[in-house]
DNA sequence: AACACCCCCTGTCGGC
DNA sequence: TGCCGACAGGGGGTGT
């Protein structure tokens, strides 16, 4: 579910409930979801204090007093839902706990941030804060679309030479961090550029970055700022750490929407569904080349 | 190194 | 109505 929009989303949610907040108690409900819980995990939580809540890719990553950071992933289909002292369903504790609700948080100054996650592909690790950017799962990662890292001189390096298709490329987080299986078929889509080309065909072998390279950067920065600004797309599973949901999907221009007809203006074109590395590709064929 | 393919798991939806 | 296959925002692991 949750691409860089959705959790970017859901952390700004929790930020102003968690930064400060001590966690008094965790129930951690199974052993395992994608990867087992930490050894000790209730333990090496409980007692701390949050200092920060950020989010780097599609991790979140809350640094605490004691040393350690907690990492978290939502995988597809997981949700945080935070209830404060006054809301409804903080008093209705238990009696509400849904099917898959995984962790609960009990923090002090009160208030209850459940991890609901059917699919469970989602996960949460403990790792030192001292050098988190070299730990295994952040040392590969690639450029923050919305940072400074990401322009086209840079992308125009970054896809010299690959052979793989634009959408695979943009796909990999080790090169881009972030954008996943929607964004990228709407950020092809705003370039004009055929998720089919090879990466390496958009930029030019020296001197400045190509016109290509350049409206990519800019659609890929557009088409997140502006899900961001509509808290994230709700497909199935995905809502606000309040419970509401995100309405960017009704903005998606192609994904999704296979036999409808093109909405670029003028364009004649009906968006196709291909299969590429096992994931669906939303594109019109008639004006992404 | 780079890429293709399969897997993890549960829920939902469309077709018959 | 029920059953069955296809498919879903993620990424890790293996084999070529």
């Amino acid at each position: 579910m949750p691409e860089l929009p959705e959790v970017e989303t859901v952390r700004c949610g929790l930020e102003p409930a968690l930064v400060g907040a001590r966690i008094d108690r965790v129930e951690q409900r199974r052993p395992d979801l994608r990867f087992p819980f930490p050894e000790r995990f209730v333990e090496r939580l409980q007692g701390a204090r949050i200092e920060t809540l950020s989010r780097r890719a599609k991790y979140m990553t809350a640094a605490l007093s004691t040393g350690e950071t907690l990492i978290m992933h939502l995988g597809m289909t997981g949700r945080f839902l935070l209830a404060g002292r006054k809301t409804a369903e903080f008093h209705r504790e238990g009696a509400r706990s849904e099917t898959h609700d995984h962790v609960v948080f009990h923090l002090d100054p009160e208030a209850l941030v459940t991890y609901n996650d059917a699919r469970r592909f989602g996960f949460m690790l403990l790792a030192d804060t001292a050098g988190l950017d070299c730990h295994p799962l952040f040392r590969d990662l690639g450029v923050e679309p919305l940072g400074n890292g990401l322009n086209a001189a840079w992308l125009n390096d970054a896809f010299r030479g690959k052979t793989a298709p634009l959408k695979a490329a943009l796909m990999d987080q080790r090169i881009v961090a972030g954008l996943g299986n929607i964004y990228v078929c709407e950020a092809l889509f705003r370039a004009g550029l055929s998720p089919r080309r090879a990466a390496g065909t958009i930029v030019r072998a020296r001197g400045t970055p190509s016109a290509r390279a350049e409206k990519l950067v800019v659609a890929i920065r557009q088409v997140l700022g502006e899900a961001i600004e509509a808290g994230g797309s709700t497909l199935r599973d995905y809502a606000h750490a309040d419970g509401s949901l995100g309405y960017f999907q009704h903005a998606f221009r192609v994904y999704d929407r296979e036999g409808e007809p093109c909405p670029r203006p003028g364009c004649s074109g009906t968006i196709a569904r291909i299969v590429q590395s096992n994931r669906s590709t939303f594109f019109c064929p008639v004006c992404q080349r």
